[in-house]
RNA sequence: CGGGGAGUGGCGCAGUCUGGUAGCGCACACGGCUGGGGGCCGUGUGGUCGCAGGUUCAAAUCCUGUCUCCCCGACCA
């Protein structure tokens, strides 16, 4: 992994922001450009981090009874146009495929920018009794959205992610589904990559095509502190039961339609493990998911020193290996100490660990620290057990970071000369007291380019004056800027 | 699609205005000294300047055409 990175650090101002995201994703190696526009090589060191993503995320869904399963890559036209306000709303960003070797197709397919309308049909057919409910099923895959303006992570062509999808005997059922699992992606969220959120459900307008109800999790990112969407959770209704005909005979002996749900989570949560994390030195990667959780560096001048050092970092390595820490030991010879700290500070290892001839000598190494520079010396003794409580700390500190950024930088507005002037100056979340009306909603997108990121579901009783109107309403909603 | 910028060894750039046969840093190879925050010295390898055509004794440099990428905007879970 060669690295041209020498010349000054990552900078995370404001205004050089966008261009340290570019930097630091290029830096630490996690993604590349490709030959194709749009499209980014995924590189084993970010790969390793969405592995680890992937195993936490599929454990949670299987506890609540998913399983796993996969559909075709390619949607007939006549499918994806079922479902009347779904085609309308991907038309402009389907991909297409209208020839199949030398020949034209009969019927041109579309490459998959969401599967409910493949799914959805064949859930039908595996459908007959209320018996045969709920069906609940998840695939990790790639869907193609053609973008106009491409970033890392954010908005590539091409993006991996999840879609759980789900046929239900009752609406109350459904509605309880896209819930849940709007919850499980909170709890992944806070629990595995640091990160707090705002959950809420969407507008009518930025609802996804086809949904009954949207449901989101709204992040802050540092530099212009705006809003990035990181899941999505449909409530479906009937909408695509009736579409795609997935009929059902119901206790009572009537014929009825099923209610479905859907739910996605892609490679943008790393996005904002990345903005929401990172700083001046790069990359800050939450522990539990981290590719790597420690790093030994050792330190030696003599071909003795190397041998003891070498022999202390085996010994740490696999010491904490047998306590399931995820450990790699640099033993390149090419490099300084100083370079690898710097290395490794920019790919983001929480924990690294420091082994001399000093350390060896006492019996210890050095740990320090990724998120605050501390260091410490431990005994090699009972190592792993501070490496993982240190993993803990650092996990807890980083979401503590990240939760107060986002407090600091909310606030409640009251005037629309107010609003204007926050979103202007990139000054966070604003929450204002809307009354639902659409033609104030979108008046505040072409006026400020801020959109109504969601309406949050919870601690959210307060009365007060609609924005506009003076109406008391009662509940307000999180406007930002967004990704 | 509109506005701006850029294509020169693997990467990042200078050279273009004022034509004279390509240079710097990093990386890479070898040798040596070094090594607890991106260490140093020496010796080397590697490009014919996005592509096509034109002007000229001579083109990275001037002219015409063309392709690609990046940034801003529009658009967009």
């Amino acid at each position: 992994m060669a690295s041209n990175f020498i010349d000054e650090p990552v900078d995370v101002d404001d205004d050089q922001f966008d261009q340290w995201y570019v930097d630091v994703i290029k830096r630490s190696g996690m993604m590349d450009n490709s030959p194709v526009a749009g499209c980014r090589v995924f590189k084993p060191y970010g790969y390793g981090l969405w592995e680890n993503m992937q195993r936490r995320l599929d454990d949670r869904f299987k506890e609540t009874g998913v399983e796993n399963a996969y559909f075709p890559l390619f949607i007939p036209e006549s499918m994806l146009a079922k479902e009347a306000e779904h085609i309308e709303g991907f038309a402009p960003e389907v991909a297409w495929v209208t020839m199949g070797g030398n020949r034209q197709l009969e019927e041109r397919l579309a490459i998959r920018p969401s599967s409910e309308s493949i799914i959805c049909p064949i859930f039908a057919e595996w459908v007959q009794s209320y018996r045969d409910l709920p069906i609940l099923i998840n695939q990790w895959c790639s869907v193609v959205r053609w973008e106009e303006r491409p970033r890392s992570f954010l908005r590539t062509r091409e993006f991996l992610w999840q879609e759980g999808h789900t046929a239900h005997a009752t609406a109350d059922e459904a509605e309880e589904r896209a819930l849940q699992m709007i919850d499980v992606y909170n709890d992944f969220y806070i629990n595995e990559l640091a990160i707090p959120s705002v959950m809420g459900r969407k507008s009518d307008s930025e609802r996804f095509a086809g949904a009954l109800r949207t449901y989101t999790l709204e992040a802050m990112m540092r530099g212009k502190k705006w809003a990035l969407q990181s899941c999505t959770s449909h409530n479906l209704g009937d909408h695509f039961g009736k579409s795609f005909n997935i009929q059902f005979l119901a206790p009572s002996g009537e014929r009825e339609f099923a209610w479905n749900t859907s739910w996605g989570l892609s490679w943008r949560a790393i996005g904002a493990i990345i903005m929401i994390h990172g700083d001046q030195s790069g990359l800050q990667m939450p522990p539990r998911v981290a590719p790597v959780q420690a790093v030994v560096v050792p330190i030696w001048r003599t071909d003795e020193a190397k041998t003891q050092v070498f022999e202390a970092s085996g010994q740490i390595e696999r010491a904490l290996k047998a306590a399931g820490v995820r450990v790699k030991v640099d033993r390149d010879a090419e490099h300084t100490p100083g370079w690898k700290f710097n290395e490794w500070e920019l790919k983001g290892v929480p924990v690294r660990i420091e082994v001399g001839p000093r350390d060896v000598a006492a019996g210890q190494a050095v740990l320090a620290r990724r998120d605050n520079r501390t260091k410490e010396a431990v005994p090699l003794d009972g190592l792993a057990g501070r490496v993982q409580a240190l993993l803990d700390d650092i996990h807890t500190a980083l979401f503590e970071r990240a939760l107060d950024f986002q407090r600091e930088n909310s606030a409640i507005v009251r005037t629309y000369d107010a609003l204007k002037e926050r979103i202007a100056a990139n000054a966070g979340f604003s929450y204002i007291f809307w009354d639902g009306d659409p033609a104030t909603e979108e008046k505040i997108k072409q006026e400020t380019k801020a959109t109504i990121r969601c309406i949050p579901l919870h601690e959210n009783e307060e009365e007060g004056p609609d924005l506009f109107t003076g109406k008391p309403v009662r509940g307000r909603v999180l406007i930002d800027r967004a990704y």
